[in-house]
RNA sequence: GCGCUCGUAGCUCAGCUGGAUAGAGCAUCAGACUUCGAAUCUGAGGGUCGGGAGUUCGAAUCUCUCCGAGCGCGCCA
């Protein structure tokens, strides 16, 4: 496979240089190249590209690193895209690359089109990548959210990353939680029928969002589940209510283009032939990974009920977690994190060697101890990569919005989405690192002006758009299509630095690909994005100050098509970053 | 008391897994519209990267230690 990020080339051919002087003795044999890297100079005017080779290989060498960068340019120097070459500063090589090699790339972004950027980096390696995984027992509010479309962009990223990724929910459909929500709904069920039933107890859900969900009961059994005994009529109703509610989860996430291809039921586990948990913890006990034993108790002040006592535990402290993690109850019932060990061994069982979890920051003290489990399961072969996700802060105008949860009232995801739309969700989600709290305010997010980040980006390309609009109109006889405007083009015609700028920014992106999947962070997209946006809209402006320098020149079509095919650069790499985010990438703004 | 996530310009945040003189937006100030959509752009000022020590050619980034914020701390999920 042609290498189609161009700093990633470079690299290649360092490597190869570097060959070349091991051949030719200035070099030991075998040295270790990994920390070699090739990237763009903080400061332009260090060329396009330096690399740390010299400073990097100098040690071992036994050389100086300024001597060694000589032997490189020397090297270098007669390389076929390399214009001029520097060593600075404690021995950087900077590269500056002739226009052809820029070109090169240009001519690569608009022949792939959508297929720019993509890399067979994870070699068609399965990828789990679990988000989401809200609890059914209510509507989903826009910290879920966040967490939903992190989870979906970073899915995409790894997609075109080259892995072959599952989209993963897992429902919390047993245990306690539900019990609880079942005798919630009973209550939404009597009123239903039209039964006094008084205050919801301490305890229940009092959310309205459970009335909707007793109607239905009464429109499908009638009162006749009020005839049955609750150990018969509590099942029926918490398997509708979790279906119900899933459904609405399903519904809310459809509305910001979320679909996962695995629903994981917590239930599933142990309502099968097999009790997973059950066998999962004793697979354990096998291997000496669980044990019966006493905790001691935590420091600091004791809670109200502590009592001392023999219980089943994990043995995480073997893996790094700082304790070790018990698996039952007192009244003998597995803990969650029993049956999320026998969940993650589902996922290692289905292939899976690289996990992705996407949890809230509350649960970041679980961390350890499910990363001890993941070890244990798999003799330390696969790896498992928690992602957690910071508070959201919901403002209007500068102005935080009520989000009381008391009478489980509060402003759900899906009234969000609904107001600002889908889009302007979907980046500003993903407009910050996952680990910072995030502040979302619905007034500035519909706000068309620089200021907001999605409409800028979004414009970029629409403005793109309008100028082929526009050179349509200029020139009757244009080739269509993207391959029609690169097969008639010059592109040596661009020249002027505002281009040359543009031009490195698309070039970068395949580079910016990679870095964001290694690193399991999208929002690295759509600061790269921002930033592209913002060169193609620095150009645009100069056009009206510098009239030769807009992209419809009347006169000149041989420029004009060379033109062409960079704002062509620049639409295929908007929209292409922006379907990774899931946002939509409009030809006009309406 | 312990653990996790953080601390970068007045504000909100990036900083490419260790690179050169730390960047962007907002705000402030000074400019550019008979335009390929000014819904935009250009420039200026603004920093002990929380403090200190260490690792090395080189640290906002890695280690340690303080300070501060948020989250969590058998038998909740």
């Amino acid at each position: 496979m042609a290498a189609h990020n161009i700093f990633a080339a470079m690299l290649d051919r360092v490597r190869n240089a570097s060959d070349a002087l091991v051949a030719a003795g200035v070099l030991p044999a075998g040295i270790d190249l990994s920390r070699v890297t090739v990237e763009p100079p903080r400061d332009p005017t260090h060329g396009d590209m330096a690399t740390n080779v010299a400073m990097v290989l100098a040690k071992e060498a036994g050389k100086k690193p300024r001597e060694l960068a000589e032997a490189f340019a020397a090297k270098l120097n007669s390389d076929e895209w390399v214009a001029k070459i520097d060593i600075a500063g404690p021995g950087f090589i900077n590269l500056t690359l002739k226009l052809s090699a820029w070109l090169g790339a240009l001519r690569d972004a608009v022949q792939r089109g959508p297929d720019f950027g993509k890399t067979d980096l994870g070699r068609g390696l399965a990828v789990n990548v679990e988000y989401v995984s809200a609890n059914p027992t209510g509507p989903m509010h826009v910290g879920h959210g966040r967490g939903a479309v992190f989870g979906d962009a970073l899915a995409n990223l790894l997609d075109a990353a080259g892995f072959k990724v599952t989209r993963e929910y897992y429902i919390n459909d047993a245990g306690a939680q539900v019990d609880v929500l079942a005798r919630s709904v009973f209550l939404r069920y009597r009123e239903a029928l039209g039964q006094d039933i008084g205050a919801i107890p301490e305890g229940l859900y009092p959310g309205e969002y459970l009335k909707p969900v007793g109607r239905a009961l009464v429109t499908e059994f009638g009162d006749s589940l009020t005839k049955k005994r609750e150990n018969e009529s509590l099942p029926i109703v918490q398997a509708e209510t979790i279906r119900q509610m899933m459904a609405t989860v399903r519904d809310d996430l459809a509305a910001l283009n979320i679909v996962h291809e695995v629903f994981f039921s917590e239930q599933s586990l142990i309502r099968g032939n097999v009790d997973q948990v059950a066998a999962t913890i004793e697979w354990l006990r096998a291997r000496g990974h669980v044990y019966e034993g006493r905790l001691p108790p935590p420091k600091g002040a004791l809670p109200d009920d502590w009592e001392d006592r023999e219980q089943t535990l994990f043995r995480s402290t073997a893996f790094g977690d700082d304790i070790d993690r018990p698996l039952k109850k007192s009244d003998g019932a597995y803990t969650y994190f029993a049956s999320d060990i026998a969940y993650h061994r589902s996922k290692l069982a289905r292939g899976f060697h690289t996990l992705i979890d996407i949890w809230g920051a509350d649960h970041g003290g679980y961390i350890k101890r499910m990363q001890a489990a993941v070890a244990a399961l798999s003799d330390g072969k696969a790896d498992l990569d928690v992602k957690l996700i910071q508070l959201v802060r919901l403002l209007r105008a500068g102005e935080p919005v009520k989000m009381s949860k008391r009478a489980g009232e509060f402003v759900t995801l899906r009234e969000v989405v609904d107001e600002v739309g889908r889009d302007a969700v979907r980046f500003m989600m993903l407009f910050r690192k996952n680990d910072a709290p995030l502040d979302f305010d619905l007034a500035k997010v519909i706000e068309q002006s620089r200021d907001n980040p999605v409409f800028y980006v979004q414009y970029g390309h629409a403005r793109a758009q309008s100028v082929f609009r526009n050179a349509q109109a200029a020139f009757a006889d244009l080739p269509s299509g993207a391959k029609g405007l690169l097969g008639a083009a010059n592109l040596e015609l661009l020249s002027d630095p505002a281009e040359l700028a543009l031009l490195r920014q698309i070039a970068l992106y395949p580079r910016i690909i990679e870095a964001a999947a290694l690193a399991h962070e999208p929002h690295r997209i759509a600061f790269y994005l921002f930033d592209l946006a913002s060169e193609f809209h620095a150009l645009w402006t100069q056009g009206t100050a510098s009239p030769h320098l807009r992209f419809i020149i009347q006169n000149d079509r041989e420029l004009t098509l060379a033109r062409l095919v960079l704002v062509q650069g620049v639409v295929t790499v908007l929209a292409s970053g922006l379907a990774i985010l899931g946002v939509e990438a409009p030809n006009e703004m309406r």
